[in-house]
DNA sequence: TCCCAGGGAGGAT
DNA sequence: ATCCTCCATGGG
């Protein structure tokens, strides 16, 4: 078998404004596990048009004039994974969304994420690309950090995942198919993969999927509130992990998850520390920002949790 | 030892 | 509606 590699590269002037790769893996905002890093380069692998492909990504200048170099390999020998790739990329890395206007339409002094825009400049919405594993990631992220979270994805990845192999020697696990956790028992599952108590919720969910009582894909096809209320019926689902799934699974923008982070730092810039609940903070930030809110909610939370050391948790 | 992490469920007020 | 407490697990 012949070694093939694809390479190519998105010029700045295909993306809608400008970019920053590397803020925008590592805000770790995503319903699936992060990408790997190695130094400036991003790697993942994923399913197109069900063949394996595993690519690189790393940019080249700043964020306003930059290039993005692509190097893929595909499991097998085909034709022509460029396009594929190039329009999966621009999905996952939310290439198309208008960032120019976004900034420019929240240019105030007194507006809190206005102060976010210098350092954060760049930064984009990440998407899941299967509605199945971002909904158990979103359950995995509950009460959890990132890095447990991710970790324990990545175990569950290497159980129960189809493992794949590239021509260039080296081999993946992919999520696992719904089929495959579906069969669990909870305490196996939870036993390796140390999940905790999220095991239950899981398998459960993953069974209704498989005998036909949820179906992802209609559920993302209804307006916010209606797939917000069909979520919430679901084990291990709260408001938080639905507006996860919905935002960064289904690309609803209007969604805005809020976390302890989100919480602490809305409570601080726009209520003066008032106490205000987290569904009215999310309800908050919905009003305010329409189709923007997911956005806000992730220039906050990098701003938060990665930027700004006065908004970490006071011990 | 205690507190926290991209919370949720069930119950009491 | 809002406020407990418990739920697993690992890191600080």
């Amino acid at each position: 078998m012949t070694l093939q590699w694809y390479s190519f590269e998105i010029p700045y002037g295909k993306v809608n404004g400008p970019m920053n790769l590397a803020e925008t893996v590592l805000s770790a905002q995503t319903s699936e596990p992060e990408w790997l890093r190695d130094g400036t380069s991003f790697t993942d692998v994923e399913l197109l048009n069900g063949i394996p492909v595993k690519y690189s990504v790393n940019q080249f200048g700043d964020a306003d004039a930059f290039a993005l170099k692509v190097q893929a390999i595909a499991s097998v020998s085909v034709e022509r994974i460029g396009e594929d790739l190039k329009t999966h990329l621009e999905h996952v890395l939310g290439l198309k969304d208008d960032l120019n206007f976004f900034y420019s339409k929240f240019v105030s002094e007194d507006e809190p994420l206005f102060s976010t825009f210098k350092k954060l400049r760049g930064l984009r919405l990440m998407r899941g690309t299967d509605l199945y594993e971002a909904l158990i990631c979103s359950i995995l992220s509950q009460n959890n950090s990132v890095r447990l979270w991710n970790r324990t994805a990545r175990l569950m990845m290497q159980y129960y995942g189809p493992r794949v192999s590239f021509p260039d020697g080296s081999s993946s696990f992919l999520f696992p198919g719904v089929e495959a956790l579906a069969k669990l028992n909870p305490r196996q599952l939870r036993s390796k993969t140390s999940m905790g108590y999220r095991a239950k919720p899981i398998v459960l969910v993953s069974r209704m999927i498989v005998n036909g009582e949820l179906d992802l894909t209609e559920l993302t096809k209804q307006k916010y509130e209606n797939a917000v209320n069909s979520l919430l019926e679901l084990p291990g689902v709260g408001p938080k992990v639905a507006d996860c799934f919905l935002l960064y699974g289904a690309g609803l923008l209007e969604a805005a998850p809020v976390d302890v982070w989100i919480h602490r730092v809305v409570t601080k810039l726009y209520f003066r520390g008032r106490k205000v609940s987290r569904l009215k903070t999310a309800r908050f930030l919905r009003e305010r920002y329409r189709e923007w809110a997911g956005y806000a909610q992730i220039y906050l939370f990098d701003y938060a949790r990665r930027i700004n050391p006065k908004m970490r948790p006071s011990r």
